[in-house]
DNA sequence: GTGAAAGCGCTAACAA
DNA sequence: TTGTTAGCGCTTTCAC
């Protein structure tokens, strides 16, 4: 049984004045009297008076809060997101409700309208990586929910996007292995139609025809990481004739693991074999070799993505914008074969 | 301007009926004559009504939305417990709200406040380091709001929580490291305030004790991880006169760290220093050596504060009830100096 | 400067 | 079975 708490009903009628005039002295906006004022907020604090926000949520029509689909918590690009949106949403006074579709499109599906029906004032959306068709996102369209994807955005649809330079990042890393000396570069790559495994493919094959070496599809590793472990299929990478001389891989835990399984084989990194992952988790710097990695703004993404979304939820009929945050190449160890 | 939502209004003016018989209709409850209700189901789904869950919620005074706070989201233990509540909650129809304190004191009664004026059913806390005095959660048990405390639970409040056996395990991990011949042990200790953090301390000193070993200061360092680096107080451990045999660590991010400044210290891993962490990160498996641990089961404890709370919702006026739920020691090669 | 009344969208007690 | 009415807590227009 909740504290039956107080509301502007019981403060008016102690007051002996109307609800509307407590409401008026409570919000500081319109003129009334500086003594009934007074009198109101000190029985406001008297009676620790808290407004109802579900009743401003109704009158008013919106909920100050957003809505997040990530596909997991458990990953620190996810999670840094997260507090970089948490963080601008506090600032405004928004509050945010995080949904992870767990790489899964029915999943991801449901979130949304869970979302959608508790009347979320916007939506940050990362897709999962099952996501292939994107009609479930028409709707946010169609009501003219506001919504702004970040990270793994849906190049089709309309709407505001934060993201990477995918393309140039992957092609840069890439070309760093090359001047190194790697020939024979082999890479993880996600689905297709997801816009980052998609663009960072892109960006590696681009730089290898740059360099006038051919794409050895023995070289390319689809990862949907269900069935198939990744000793697996780093073993058969090793294992093959001409085995590559590097691996540029789809994120630094995969890298990681890799290297465990490179140096169990016997081989030396990156002497053998260097490695480059993607996302600069912090445990990059303290494995061995330190590993060479992409840094991902990932908290910067959740901000510009926030305040986007933040202005689209206070300005209705802008037009969509997409911004574009840098990442970065660091070179560590993994990948020093050159001076 | 958001699509001017169909309500049941719209849809008894439409039909020519009662919003009461379309209430009724959809709520699937009462009797109501089929036929009718047969119109407003068609009706309904042709218009896409969605009913207006603010407008639920003031009826019902329930927001059926939970709030969490955290430490932090970056981190492996309490992002997994994040995914656990979701699970549950999800599950009962509620939505979850996550707010970081990024353990600092001052957040944490900002996160409090602003989760409590959002009329949030029910909280589910984690404590920051930094917070001694708990009286601002007096607020939640006058008012007679449903909390749940986990993992960093305060003892002295009388609400439900879920905790893990920390003196218990902290116990037997000093114990495995006393077993594999460890004698000058060092550890790394929270602030006492904190419940994990002091338990462990506990756990560590009496394993000690039991095994009449005396408790050396010097092996004990505060760690408040603000200014003192990893690095620097690893290396005073090791130049100590009688510098440790082992390391208990306070989770597997900080014991990899060390790992690494002891290794670059040309000293060996377990031979000369044994490293113990706590958390059971994935990464521990793949470092070198592979890194003992303590799995904590974050997935399992936010379950089952999740369900413990939702059991608070829905059955106001029970008592508070604990729960523990075990951690286990893993072990592996940064530990294993006896066969 | 203040009060009365309507209304946000919904449910439910009471009448018919 | 259905309609009328009141009310959840708040803001806001319109009188006075």
């Amino acid at each position: 049984m909740s504290n039956h708490s107080v509301t502007i009903k019981d403060i008016a009628r102690i007051l002996g004045i109307s609800k509307s005039t407590v409401s008026r002295a409570l919000s500081e906006h319109t003129d009334v009297n500086a003594k009934t004022r007074e009198k109101v907020l000190a029985l406001a604090t008297k009676l620790r008076y808290q407004p109802n926000s579900i009743a401003l949520h109704l009158k008013q029509q919106r909920t100050n809060t957003i809505g997040v689909i990530i596909p997991e918590t458990v990953n620190t690009f996810f999670s840094g997101a997260v507090s970089g949106i948490q963080k601008i949403a506090t600032l405004a006074g928004f509050q945010v409700v995080v949904c992870q579709s767990n790489e899964c499109y029915t999943t991801e599906k449901d979130n949304l309208h869970s979302l959608i029906a508790t009347r979320v004032d916007g939506l940050l959306i990362s897709v999962s990586r099952e996501t292939e068709n994107t009609d479930h996102f028409d709707t946010l369209l169609q009501n003219n929910i506001p919504v702004v994807f970040f990270d793994r955005i849906c190049e089709k649809l309309d709407t505001s996007q934060v993201f990477t330079d995918n393309y140039q990042i992957a092609f840069e890393a890439t070309q760093h292995l090359i001047d190194q000396g790697c020939r024979r570069i082999a890479t993880i790559a996600g689905p297709s139609h997801l816009y980052t495994s998609c663009k960072r493919f892109e960006g590696y094959k681009d730089a290898l025809m740059k360099n006038n070496i051919e794409f050895n599809p023995d070289y390319l590793i689809y990862a949907d990481f269900k069935q198939e472990s990744i000793e697996r299929f780093t073993r058969r990478l090793i294992n093959l004739k001409e085995s590559p001389d590097a691996i540029f891989a789809i994120n630094d835990m995969t890298a990681i693991e890799m290297m465990h399984v490179i140096k169990k084989n016997g081989l030396r990194i990156p002497q053998d074999i260097a490695v480059l992952g993607f996302n600069n988790d912090k445990i990059g710097q303290f494995v061995e070799p330190s590993l060479t990695t992409i840094d991902m703004p990932a908290q910067d993404m959740g901000e510009a993505a926030a305040e986007l979304l933040l202005f689209h939820i206070k300005n209705p009929n802008q037009r969509p914008e997409k911004r574009l945050i840098n990442s970065r190449l660091i070179v560590r160890d993994s990948t020093r074969l050159r001076p």
